[in-house]
DNA sequence: GCCAACGTTGGC
DNA sequence: GCCAACGTTGGC
């Protein structure tokens, strides 16, 4: 099993949206960055995903989620009514894709970046890295313990 | 709103 | 294939 974190704008999508869904799944749709897509394609179902709220005051690790649906194409791509429209993107040749999640847990406390950033054990995160802007990031398996651990889980 | 960092585009 | 220009991300 494999550990990820995903990052989205709680004005947009947050952790409460998601505990909230229908059977309480997202299509995670609307990735629009190659690196990014290559990592939900190497998702299994089953693998762990942190919550990130990005561009939120105070961002921070919020929750935890569960892949249950493996990559698909991702259709909002050819919609041109959609914000993520890209006119290369077709049916037959869909270029993006999506994964489903399902709301795991919502931590007790939120994580702040601040706090992530004072932790010793975390010096490699992904989302701590000099100039690091992936929304869909690999995490290791002690990253994901110690993350939840500071969330109260 | 600013701006550093990064990804993409397109002229050559 | 290079690289300047441009657009986006996302913390502050």
């Amino acid at each position: 099993m494999r550990y990820w974190l995903m990052k989205s704008e709680p004005g947009t999508f947050s952790i409460g949206d998601l505990a909230k869904a229908p059977q309480q799944t997202t299509g995670w749709d609307g990735v629009r960055n190659y690196q990014a897509r290559n990592n939900m394609v190497a998702m299994r179902k089953g693998d762990r995903v942190l919550f990130y709220h990005s561009s939120a005051d105070p961002t921070a690790v919020v929750g935890t989620a569960t892949v249950v649906r493996e990559a698909y194409p991702d259709s909002t791509a050819w919609d041109k009514n959609d914000s993520h429209y890209d006119a290369k993107a077709s049916a037959a040749n869909p270029i993006w894709q999506r994964v489903d999640i399902k709301f795991e847990s919502e931590f007790a406390r939120p994580v702040t970046l601040e706090e992530l950033r004072g932790v010793k054990e975390l010096s490699k995160l992904v989302l701590l890295q000099r100039g690091s802007r992936l929304s869909v990031q690999p995490v290791t398996a002690d990253e994901w313990k110690m993350v939840c651990r500071m969330g109260g889980l």
